[in-house]
Formats: structure tokens, sequence, C-alpha cells
DNA sequence: AACATATTTCGTTATTTGGCGAAATAGCGA
DNA sequence: TCGCTATTTCGCCAAATAACGAAATATGTT
């Protein structure tokens, strides 16, 4: 029942929703999850911390960044089945589908780039001095 | 999405799927469901006007009793899943076979005695004229 | 009708939760 | 080492929620 709660509780938040559909088939870090739930980083990062509590997204460290994911299916029948059940219910509707857009838009992105937007909205980190707009060209 | 979160903030709290484990395959009045939960009856009747509003359960009203119970598996892909997956994980547990337990002494119980325990500690409802002091003697 | 009683609604209070910013932590590169 | 930055932790405030009792509602009984 505890495990239950745990994961029940842990889906009971719009945002924390959003941000396991997006950890759908690929990897965020928190800083491309601020920019899709729109939250500060403490906040994302509280979010994310329940979602791992309950089990069901892991998170990998990368250097600066630690990149979020959906856990294996192999974690647990409960998590197993809970991944299954919110991917019923929700894959293919139009909320979802919103998420699935603001991900692509996010994931074009330059991540050094995105990351420094909150704190400093001017510069990338090693290369540019100004940020080299990727997709649109001038 | 939003039937998707009623759905799970209906399940969000312990004492709601406790009383939804109870009306597994059975009805339970709300005088029944006090006992079960050791709630007072607007706060019973709160949890249980959550769980069917999110669609999890129904009621009827049998003269002064209203009974609820888990909604028709045909109501909606939702529900249906719901249950599924709330029994898949929570059917046989510990927790589960407690509140089985719970509800087999209950079934015991009279309901005209049990529903009025609250009010008045001591009888039964059709034969007492006075109050008769409980506790204290005027 | 008057009364009894099961349930719901309403108003209040205490607890929990979601949000933020500041400070602490962790890792990279000079 | 220092500086930079992504993330987490901490402390606080606001909003949401769970709990209660009192009052209102609905229904059966006399």
């Amino acid at each position: 029942m505890k495990d239950f709660m745990n994961v029940v509780r842990a889906l009971a938040d719009e945002n924390r929703v959003r941000a396991f559909l997006a950890l759908h088939e690929r990897e965020l870090c928190v800083c491309q999850l601020m920019e899709l739930l729109q939250l500060a980083a403490s906040t994302a990062s509280k979010h994310l911390s329940i979602l791992k509590q309950a089990g069901l997204v892991e998170c990998r460290r990368d250097g600066r960044w630690t990149y979020y994911r959906q856990s294996e299916r192999s974690r647990s029948p409960l998590i197993r089945s809970a991944l299954t059940w919110v991917h019923a219910n929700l894959v293919g509707t139009s909320d979802a589908r919103r998420v699935e857009k603001n991900v692509r838009r996010i994931l074009k992105m330059n991540l050094e780039e995105l990351c420094c937007r909150a704190a400093e909205p001017q510069r990338g980190h090693e290369k540019s001095k100004e940020p080299q707009m990727e997709g649109v060209t001038s």
C-alpha cells in the first residue's frame, strides 16, 4: 500500500504528469524540464525527486547535467503497471501531444543556451559569444 | 487529462483507497464506511463524493441509507483501467486483507445499531424515548 | 403533522503541498 | 586552486486539502 500510495501521489500533480510524459522514450535534463514546465529550478527538481522517489523515473548524472528518464519496465510490477496505465490513458490525448510538441521544440534548442537562459539571458558557455541560431538560418 | 487527474487525485488519499477497496464486489452505506475508516460522517461523505466525482464509485439511495459501490467496469476505458490497475496492485496485500477483515466484521453488525452508535452509544433505534444520561447525570 | 435519523453541505481549522529565491552541493574547465 | 554553472536542499509563504461540528436536507415512522 505504501509503495502504491507513493506512486499515486507522485502522479497527483499535473506538472509531474507532464514531466513524466515528456520522459517517455527519451531523457531530459532538469534545465529542459524547467523550460517545459515553466517552473523555477528548485521546483522542477523537487517534482523530479518525487517521481524518482516513487520509482517512476530514474536519473543519471552526466557532467553538470542530471538526465531523467522513465524507469525500466522491469523495475517492479507496480511500476510496470503504472507506466502501462498512464500511457494507455494519456498517450495520444491532446495534452500529451502538446507536451510532445513542446519537447521537440526544446530538443531543437542549444542545451548550453537553454540552461543559462534563466540566469543570464545572453551567452552560452564555451564557444559562442553570440548564440548561433540553429534552425533559423538568417 | 482532466478526467485522468480527477481519478488519480481521488486515489491519492489512503482513506479513499481503503473505502474503494471495501466497495469491491459489495455495497456499503456511509455509516458502515464511517465505522471502517473511523471518521466523522461529514468526512466520510466527502471522501465518497470525491470518489464518485471521479467516477470510481456509484451510489443508490435506499430509504435513509445511501449505498456506495465500485462503478460498473463498462463505465469508461479510464475507469475500467483504473479499477483493474488498483486491483492488480492491492488485492491480496496485507492492507487489503485488513480492510476485508474489517468489512466482514462490520457486515456482521446490526445496521441500525451501527448507525446510531456515533450519536447514542447505548442502544438501538426504535425503542428509546429518553436519551438516558450518557456518562453525565444532570 | 411532528419526529427520528442518515446523509450532505457549510464554515472553520490544522496539515499538507506547490511554488519561489537563497544558499549549499557537485562537477567541469582553466 | 578558482571560477562557473547545473542541481539540490532549505526556509518561507500561499494555495489546496483533510478533518471536524453544526446546520440543512431527505426520507422513513408515528
